[in-house]
RNA sequence: CGGGAUGUAGCGCAGCUUGGUUAGCGCGCCACGUUCGGGACGUGGAGGCCCCGGGUUCAAAUCCCGGCAUCCCGACCA
């Protein structure tokens, strides 16, 4: 590049250098937004509004409405749960003064909502038929974290979080494993082409709060892990503590089973980190704002350029028409590779007396021509094919980067070391913890979740993480 | 909170050691011209509380003292 640019954060040296520029901007001045904060730029927004819309329909597919709660919350209500605030505490940011005076009792700014739903929970739930309370809401919250990192960890971020109520602790943990395959895995997955561990937090990697964390572990092309999203079964543990209760047909009254789980902004981050290269980032078909791009190479080819938008948009295909002949032809082209688009469609005047027009892919080196009559036909197709190929590639990666070990001190380096939970124990944990490492994960060995309190046969996967 | 570094134009930086013209360079921005199917070139132009506050000096971006902020490596974490 003629021109680069410098990344300021995160610094990891295997970071794209464009990924400030292209999807994120975190300003941090002086007198500016709070430290750590990001302002993210209409590019970055537009993808994570992709991920929203697929996330949110399969969440709505599941039966779930959508909700807001208040983002200040009584600190009483943290304190109430006491692994909960316990977790928080460190990285909270409280409101003490308010309408010029000091507050009797300081808020403060959600870390999370399991407490005010909880809160609200225990009012909207009186019998078994009010059960199950499926909510989720879209919001940002705040935690005063000590390091952090542009998309993968910011003092504030958006998400999404569901919060739900059962009758039966079989009925919570069944919603909180939903949740992690058809909602997450499936958008990671399917959409984001990104490859997902899925497994069990050991009791230290677990929310606070909860009976059982479930998650899903991406690794990024450094080596390093990185949590996607988390389910989590909370058994009773909230319930007791809000007194979410409801009478069961005997007449009984009995505690509720709760779950949460959640899915942030740091998923952009691990998009761009497992798919982005020297040129800028890669995106998925699924998650592009911006499928296709119709280039019109000079003024007079505008007209054809969006006519085949127009017909690629019939087809069911986000294409958009970039017609800035203001700027050079070069110019455009490394724009449009930087943002990731994965397919670019050159209309020029020596390809229209051809009746064809220049394709384009982003994923690989392929630039060639196609008939103008075929290329709405033949667009989904590779589209579909760029989808798959995104997917392969990150899979071979991650798999190059992981590897068998037996014992808790062969784990050194990058990337994913996989070790029979049995031999490396909470203390073989510990002992990690201190070296920069993190059991990412617990699956059985066929590489299946476990259920919650089995303990036999487990494979460990460790890393270091952002 | 430990260890290391840095604050100079929108962005990236040089200048500071050894104080001294009007504080410079690249990118970006504006105008005109030539270009323009792979980040164009030429000419001209706009844009600075040199982080803040003290001090030394005839003179401070530069030296001294004190703040503040940010970044990197740890601890903490979606």
């Amino acid at each position: 590049m003629a021109n680069p640019k410098r990344v300021l954060t995160p610094q990891s040296e295997d970071f794209p250098r464009w990924y400030q520029d292209v999807v994120a901007k975190a300003e941090m001045a002086e007198n500016g937004p709070a430290r750590g904060t990001m302002i993210i730029k209409p590019w970055g927004y537009a993808i994570w509004e992709r991920i929203q819309a697929e996330m949110d329909a399969r969440i709505k597919a599941t039966g779930h409405v959508n909700a807001y709660f208040p983002m200040f919350i009584p600190t009483s209500f943290l304190q109430r749960e006491a692994e909960h605030v316990e977790g928080f505490s460190p990285e909270l940011a409280v409101v003490t003064h308010a309408g010029g005076e000091e507050l009797a009792e300081p808020l403060v700014v959600r870390p999370t909502s399991e407490t005010v739903i909880g809160d609200a929970m225990s009012r909207w739930i009186q019998g078994y038929r009010d059960l199950p309370l499926l909510l989720n809401q879209w919001a940002n919250v705040v935690r005063w974290e000590l390091r952090p990192r542009l998309f993968l960890r910011t003092t504030e971020f958006l998400w999404q979080e569901g919060h739900t109520a059962h009758a039966a602790w079989d009925e919570a943990q069944e919603e909180t494993l939903k949740i992690l395959f058809q909602v997450y895995e499936d958008v990671i997955r399917n959409v984001l082409a990104v490859p997902v561990v899925l497994g069990r937090k050991t009791d230290r990697e677990k929310f606070a709060g909860a009976e059982v964390t479930y998650t899903l572990e991406g690794l990024m092309r450094d080596g390093k892990a990185l949590q996607m999203g988390t389910s989590h079964n909370m058994g009773t543990n909230f319930a007791k503590a809000f007194g979410i209760q409801y009478t069961d047909a005997e007449g009984k009254v009995q505690f509720c089973n709760t779950t949460s789980w959640g899915v942030s902004t740091r998923v952009v981050g691990g998009l761009v980190m497992s798919h982005g290269d020297d040129d800028g980032l890669r995106l998925p078909p699924e998650v592009a704002p911006v499928q296709v791009v119709v280039l019109a190479v000079k003024e007079e080819t505008i007209g054809d350029a969006e006519r085949l938008a127009a017909e690629l948009n019939g087809a069911g295909i986000r294409a958009k028409v970039d017609d800035r002949i203001n700027q050079s032809f070069g110019r455009r082209a490394v724009e449009w590779e930087l943002k990731g688009a994965p397919v670019r469609i050159e209309v020029g005047p020596r390809d229209l007396a051809n009746g064809e027009v220049t394709v384009v892919r982003r994923d690989e080196d392929d630039k060639h021509t196609v008939a103008l009559d075929l290329v709405a036909t033949q667009v989904p197709e590779l589209l579909a094919h760029i989808q798959e190929s995104l997917l392969e590639d990150a899979l071979r990666r991650r798999d190059e980067f992981t590897r068998d070990v037996d014992k808790g001190d062969e784990i050194d380096g990058a990337g994913f070391f996989r070790i029979p939970w049995d031999a490396l124990g909470e203390d073989g944990e510990a002992a990690l913890a201190e070296r920069g490492y993190s059991v990412r994960c617990l699956v059985k060995e066929d590489g299946s979740v476990p259920a919650p309190h089995d303990d036999r046969n487990l494979v460990a996967y460790c890393a270091k993480a952002y």
